[in-house]
DNA sequence: ACCGTCCCTGAATCATTGG
DNA sequence: TCCAATGATTCAGGGACGG
């Protein structure tokens, strides 16, 4: 079986050709029943894109989506979970469906996505959510815990605390028989709930692509992080602009990208080598939308006040503030590379300009095969993380 | 017809006793349909309640929510609304009888209250939300918008000013001859959207009654201000321990509460005999004041790999990993503080913790004559920020 | 498969302490 | 006396376990 790819064509034939059991997770947008014919344009209006929200009658449109259900119960493993996005027209008839394919059982969660958005002049109360149901296909369904913050008023200090029962069975905190209180084991924060707040798309990123329901990244990387981890398949028979695929990607998993407009089959697969291009540092588009730099770096970014450059492989910054009236790059040493790669790299990036001033943040333990060689011009920050690692070197309990 | 009381008894016959179109509000919270009996007691032990959800079937079940809606739409004004709230098990029944009844034209809002829950060992995400479908007799409903601040990211200026269409039906923002931008009418803040944050009912809360599901009266509130004016009238069928009546007290509204329970009844009576509301801090404060947090803060703290601690000023946060078994505090010196400061802050609220290792990050010089005492027991590790700003030195021009 | 019981968790209130 | 800081308390709703 192919991966990795999108298929113009109808859902269902496409779907009929995946194997049994191979598939961990399936999400969809199905498309709404409105009734109507849809015609937008891109930015520029230099291409038009059409979609059809029409059926004969919604016992047929309820029927394709029971069919794809179906399908999509087939090809999931057991440890698989499907992800459904409803509009709230047809949502109760889509739940009902999912009750019937995977059992009520199965149902896991009502997801809430919620965004602040601009007001209009609805009388009544702003819309700003959707409703996304999450099923799994057995209960031994694939999950991994996400945490969150501890909310503002809990007191951290109790939390840590760790407690027993006294004689009365009341749960008190334990102390040792000098009477100092005793900490509990390690709390990694308060799990993920089913309501999340994630922005919309900005309307800048949407005039992008120009096409309409497209979904945040962020929201399908939430999805995927809970539920997939990297080399996992994910499928999306009605993927539109490529969204899925798109998150699936910069999070190393494999995808299949299903869709019966050629239009939409297009624009997916030229986001998707956008991406590519962005990553080898040739073109700088939608750059943003797909995140090409890690959490961590853009964080670690903020903290040395610089904002990020998404398209050059040997920079990932610059300062705010110029050193001696010119910028300043910023170079984080990432995962795969040794500080001697994040050098040179940052020195073949700089070459000819005269920068009087070049960092490179460490961010892992050095090889010491590779210590000589330390260059002049360059200078090396530690980041906090590896700091705080050496501190405790080998003797972090877990 | 008498107002202002709670009516012992079957809320169908009831509600046929009060006259067509007096109505202004129609609450309620229907049994689940658990099919299970429910024996709860209040805090003290000193009271049992028994509720039975117990229906010979589905239908059985969906009738009296029928009748109760027909009903309910009957005595409702013209300019009425009613509010449904809705356990998980049966809503989408409930909103397709709702639909039947009061027309899908009438939906107005499906209202997601949400709220921060003491976590559990649940596999998969944390259910924290509940679901309150709004709609409304005919178009012509009562509506009072309410409105919420800006988020901290809004351009309020920009907000502020006055908008016009250009040529090509853009919009833009509206200048005057001389190219001066003109400031618009006055903007109350953000129309309130369908997804509320309110306080779950806390345990030790003195609003608690002990009777199961109570919902907290700053939710009802919420609703009786945006659909009903002082004086008016509101119905609850199913009213429990009174929650809704108590709002409606307190609101001065008039308000008929019905419950079949004779013990419900009576616990309402005396309710709002002496009304407890809780005040929640949190609401009245708003989250905001106990983010107490700067942005740069959160950034460090995400470098470091730790969660924000809020309710300490000796302790802004804790590493996620554990040092030789135990928490390890991180404390950021804070824009006002000299570094002893903040060694003696994270000691202090350190006291009679066995924290091995503790964290300063410097953020600012060293003011060189405070320098001797460094103590040994607290690591300082400077900020990136920092150790930049000494590379940089006296040279930084803008 | 199905009870009942116990354990664990953390949000948010109430209560107490300390300056 | 007031206010901020922090200690004490509660309990729903899961999982785990035993019968």
């Amino acid at each position: 079986m192919e991966v990795n790819k999108i298929i113009h064509g109808n859902c269902i034939e496409i779907l009929e050709n995946i194997e049994s059991d191979k598939v961990d997770l399936v999400y969809f947008d199905p498309p709404f029943y409105t009734q109507k014919k849809h015609i937008l344009t891109n930015k520029d209006n230099s291409k038009i894109y059409e979609f059809e929200d029409k059926y004969a009658s919604l016992s047929e449109y309820l029927t394709l989506i029971e069919n794809v259900l179906k399908q999509s119960k087939r090809i999931l493993k057991n440890t698989g979970s499907i992800f459904i996005h409803c509009d709230k027209t047809a949502s109760h008839y889509i739940r009902t469906a999912l009750d019937e394919t995977f059992g009520k059982n199965n149902f896991q969660s009502e997801i809430i996505w919620y965004y602040k958005r601009w007001s209009n002049a609805k009388k009544g109360l702003l819309n700003s959510h959707q409703v996304i149901f999450f099923y799994s296909k057995t209960k031994n369904f694939k999950f991994n815990t996400l945490y969150t913050n501890y909310s503002a008023t809990t007191n951290i200090d109790q939390i840590l605390q760790d407690r027993e029962r006294n004689e009365n069975g009341k749960s008190v905190y334990k102390r040792d028989l000098s009477g100092n209180l005793i900490l509990g084991k390690e709390k990694k924060g308060v799990p993920l709930s089913d309501v999340w707040e994630i922005p919309y798309l900005n309307p800048n990123a949407k005039e992008r692509t120009g096409y309409p329901t497209q979904k945040p990244v962020l929201l399908l990387n939430q999805i995927l992080n809970i539920v997939t981890n990297e080399g996992d398949l994910v499928v999306d028979p009605f993927c539109g602009s490529g969204t899925t695929c798109v998150s699936a990607k910069s999070l190393n998993r494999e995808y299949i990208g299903i869709d019966i407009s050629k239009d939409a089959v297009q624009l997916a697969i030229s986001r998707l080598n956008e991406m590519i291009i962005s990553k080898s540092g040739l073109l700088q588009k939608g750059v943003n939308e797909f995140l090409v730099k890690t959490e961590k770096e853009l964080d670690i970014l903020k903290n040395v006040n610089a904002f990020p450059v998404q398209r050059n492989s040997g920079i990932d910054g610059f300062l705010k503030e110029y050193y001696e009236g010119v910028p300043v790059p910023v170079k984080i040493q990432s995962k795969n590379e040794t500080l001697d790669d994040s050098i040179k790299k940052l020195k073949r990036a700089s070459l000819g300009k005269n920068y009087n001033l070049k960092i490179v943040i460490q961010t892992k333990e050095i090889n010491l095969e590779k210590l000589f060689n330390i260059p002049t011009d360059v200078t090396i920050i530690k980041s906090l993380e590896l700091q705080i690692k050496e501190l405790t070197k080998g003797t972090i309990t877990k």
